[in-house]
DNA sequence: ACCAGTGTAATAGCTAACTAGAACACTAGT
DNA sequence: ACTAGTGTTCTAGTTAGCTATTACACTGGT
């Protein structure tokens, strides 16, 4: 996997997990990859993915059971939490820097169509 | 000032000064406060501020006199392309995460618009 | 010649992030 | 009892980022 070097990998793998969760590629009550197996994947030391699973379990997203893996919750509403500020975080982040460099809100979906227009036309499609 | 402590200091003032080009507090040919002056409004070290002003002045957006100051280059074009860059990544950023997140192109910005609504809504205006 | 204001460079010390490796604790199957 | 597969913890060592401090180099005004 590749990772932002300007940001700490442990916070990227929370978010990565996050992710698969959201998209749905882990489901709740799933067993997560094994943390030598995630280590192994995300080419990273097993350290590294226990700092980002640790994380993870205090906010109750995984559940650990020792002996057997780490499992999604299967607290929906946290998850459904999750997910929102996930995405709230999002849009939050390119609002406010968007802001910062002068641009209205109004300015700010046009420039987010504009981009994926000339993204649509330069790339090849599925 | 306040930093995000997930990202190195000394790149995040390199995108402030980026900012302050960009919206116009830094026009070009201007003198970029010096560097004591910079280490104590941003409460930070010289030595970073010097690391983040080494970086942009490799890229050309800035311009070192010695014994005079920083100052912004009067290379328009230079500075265009800079503020493309800048605002084209945040675009791919946004772009990139809400579609790891399986969101297709119209929802983000139906989500962009959504959350510009609900910020509206919820705070005091200027 | 001096001095104040500027950029630049170098040293030393601290901490967070990461790696490597080993050991420990628990579960389930044989 | 053993073993394989899990999570968990600990120690040691490396590196990047940041701070503090000092020194050096240059410019412009007096």
């Amino acid at each position: 996997m590749e990772f932002d070097d300007k940001v700490p990998i442990y916070f990227q793998i929370e978010q990565y997990i996050d992710r698969e969760i959201i998209v749905g590629n882990l489901v709740p009550g799933a067993q997560v990859p094994a943390v030598r197996q995630l280590a192994l994947t995300l080419t990273v030391n097993v350290n590294t993915i226990q700092r980002a699973l640790t994380e993870l379990i205090r906010e109750g997203i995984l559940v650990s059971e020792r002996g057997k893996g780490n499992f999604v919750t299967t607290d929906t509403q946290v998850l459904a939490q999750m997910k929102k500020r996930v995405i709230q975080g999002e849009l939050a982040g390119t609002y406010d820097h968007l802001a910062a460099l002068g641009m209205a809100p109004a300015e700010m979906v046009a420039a987010l169509e504009e981009y994926i227009k000339e993204r649509k036309g330069g790339e090849s499609h599925d």
